[in-house]
DNA sequence: TCGGGGGTGTCATGTAATTGTCATCCAACT
DNA sequence: AGTTGGATGACAATTACATGACACCCCCGA
């Protein structure tokens, strides 16, 4: 079971697309949309995550957040706000009241995930691995670096994420449909074809001379990290 | 007993083939044309999914999906939502009023039933096997791969989904028509024995030297997936 | 403000896999 | 033996994927 989100927001649309994402990445979702309620929530069960609106109705985000690192338990629950666009000061004022992190509505949701799955790694590292390991690749979240055969290699930001998608599930197939809606966003309207263009880009930033592609074509139904190349045997660090 | 589907769908003709086609997958159906009466109906029995068309008398999908997430008691039920072709933002739309997939009508039976499975193996693990198994043979939905005796097979698209479909009701025969319609899709126009064609070409490739064929023929009926087969002694991973 | 990169999304093209049909051959039933 | 239905190998059309080219775009340093 992967780590439990609350998700305090009242504007349904988007609590319903939060709650889709996180789930498919895993996530086991429970979401309020007033701030009083969240409260009550909170004193039942506490998850590991809140990401938690501004505006709220009842009890206002930035209170809640006060409330929370208030109690000493959930003193130290990670709280991720999501405020509207645009104030300077809302930046400021955001992380003073508390939250670990913020993000500006509207966001992308791979970016949002990222955040999520950041701030999960500095304070439930046991959730997150920082490092995805798979036969000789390497893949490092926090410092973005990528390495095979421990040799650096350079990823642009696509590449980065589609590799990291992708490794995060060997073996899963997925269309592509669902890697563009999982590497590039929900909204975005781009050709399918595309996708083909950066699996062939990555396949060729982390190709080395003699070793095998680690990934997989599925014909007719998508992409995926060849779980044999990641179960593969480690190359001694000699 | 499968899991249980409710269609809420007013053309007849489409629910019509719904429901053949998943009853055929082994899903216990149940189907109102109203949206008011889906409503009535989900006072009675929850099902374990809900396909749901956009636009229906009585109480629109959307109205009525709001009133699904609104009540407790099937706040997290599955839904997808049938939309009809081309509206604006289809995806954002269909997502943000809670459903948690859509399909574009007119749509292929296969892929209906590929998102229906998904679905269920997201919130109902237990329902849908990721792996199918019988006899000697693997079939993987998750990584799209095919393993007899432990040896990789390779199959095509079409192979793959006609022994995914025959490998869920072993021992059950279904015409050439029936296939047709479960692994093309409905509104294919294709000459009935192009399926004995398919099934020669997947016999030759789940073919093992002195392995017995998986795949009865049924004279003047079909083909369907041999149940002594499929309940034999498994070999020993020695 | 004016050129570079670097990174992206599309396209056109090349290529190999897949597919639907046929014609023919075989096996099973009458 | 005569029929009927199924298996199979051949084939041509189609599809799906890989790849190189290209036009943008955005950010940065000059």
């Amino acid at each position: 079971m992967g780590p439990r989100v609350l998700i305090v927001e009242d504007e349904e649309p988007l609590m319903l697309l939060l709650r889709y994402n996180l789930e498919a990445e895993g996530y086991e979702v429970d979401s309020v949309s007033r701030g009083d309620e969240a409260e009550i929530r909170l004193r039942e069960q506490i998850p590991d995550i809140v990401l938690l609106d501004w505006m709220l109705p009842g009890l206002s985000g930035i209170e809640l957040c006060r409330r929370i690192r208030a109690r000493s338990e959930t003193e130290r629950l990670p709280v991720i706000m999501l405020t509207a666009r645009g104030e300077e000061g809302d930046r400021i004022r955001g992380l003073s009241t508390g939250a670990d992190d913020y993000i500006v509505k509207p966001f992308s949701v791979p970016e949002l995930l990222a955040r999520v799955r950041a701030l999960l790694r500095r304070t439930k590292p046991a959730y997150i691995a920082t490092l995805l390991r798979a036969g000789d690749i390497e893949l490092d979240r926090e410092t973005h670096r990528v390495r095979r055969a421990g040799q650096e290699l350079h990823l642009g930001p696509t590449e980065f994420r589609l590799l990291e998608f992708l490794m995060q599930s060997p073996g899963r197939v997925f269309s592509r449909e669902h890697l563009l809606n999982a590497v590039w966003g929900h909204d975005v309207y781009i050709d399918e074809r595309t996708v083909d263009v950066h699996v062939g880009r990555l396949r060729k930033a982390i190709g080395l001379p003699r070793k095998p592609d680690p990934i997989r074509t599925v014909r007719g139904a998508g992409y995926s990290f060849d779980e044999t190349f990641a179960r593969e045997d480690q190359p001694l660090e000699a």
